[in-house]
DNA sequence: CTTGAACCTATAGCTACTAGAGACATTAGA
DNA sequence: TCTAATGTCTCTAGTAGCTATAGGTTCAAG
């Protein structure tokens, strides 16, 4: 049995993380210590660490649920666990996308500043001035990033 | 004199949002009519033009206060402006850089997919076992990103 | 047995908005 | 001019995915 510190170290997520995580359903309610501290088995390091390598690799804590779910019923067929990896590439590929349009476009700006007077700054034009974009419909698109770290 | 519905679709930007921007001190508190309604000149429109587009390049809202303190100042030199823009696009390199290790490592996960039971689902199987991943130190990367839309 | 680290709960904060309730203002049409 | 529809007002709470803090309890090492 692990202490929630223990199991935080192994599965490289910080231990509020973890309570987080058990708080909205994600894990299963701990057994508890005599002393009401909560103690893990090694399967819940395995569901732990399959979690924390979906959320590196961008999938929201709701796909996660589903693909949990598909895990622990392994006769299923796996087209929804598929499904939702494809989908999850879809929105990384839309992102990266997006972000070499402003890439582009962050580039044509700083390239051009004189460095002089903010007057005369590239910068605050281009910002000021839509149409002085490359790509006037850029846009950043859906926030369909999470937060982490 | 526009009211918040005209100066929000002329550019580009939601009424509450708006009324979000002068709540946090990107905008100034405008004008009321005499039903306590907002009254907008068009300077505040440019001024808020220039807000959606540094959102839409991916600005963060602390950037943006600081580039409209430098707009204001025209005779400041444009080395803070420069240095902002120079941030930003390397936040936005990084992103990608960390992305494209996603979108290769998610390519290999759904390619390799017999579409046959959860139980030998590729997907499940490296999201399981970080061990199979090409890199195996892959990161989705601090949340420098923002969500919007 | 004591000390210090790790643990507990509960709450608030982060970004950048968005959604809703319930009340007041404005405006276009009859 | 009246009325109905739309727009606006304030305030509060919710979104994702944690992180941080406060104030208290438990555990393990010495």
């Amino acid at each position: 049995m692990l202490s929630i510190g223990k199991l935080g170290q192994a599965a490289g997520v910080k231990v509020p993380t973890i309570r987080y995580y058990e708080q909205i359903g994600l894990l299963r309610p701990a057994t508890r210590s005599e002393g009401n501290q909560r103690l893990y088995a090694q399967s819940t390091l395995s569901r732990l660490a399959f979690i924390r390598h979906a959320r590196d690799l961008g999938f929201p804590l709701e796909a996660i649920r589903d693909l949990l779910a598909l895990q622990d019923d392994p006769n299923q067929p796996c087209l929804a666990a598929d499904a939702i990896a494809r989908a999850q590439l879809q929105a990384v590929n839309r992102r990266i996308a997006q972000l070499e349009a402003l890439r582009c476009e962050l580039e044509r700006m700083v390239q051009h500043c004189a460095h002089g007077k903010v007057a005369d700054c590239r910068v605050i034009e281009v910002l000021g001035n839509h149409d002085l974009c490359l790509h006037p419909d850029h846009d950043n698109g859906a926030g369909d990033d999470h937060h982490h770290h």
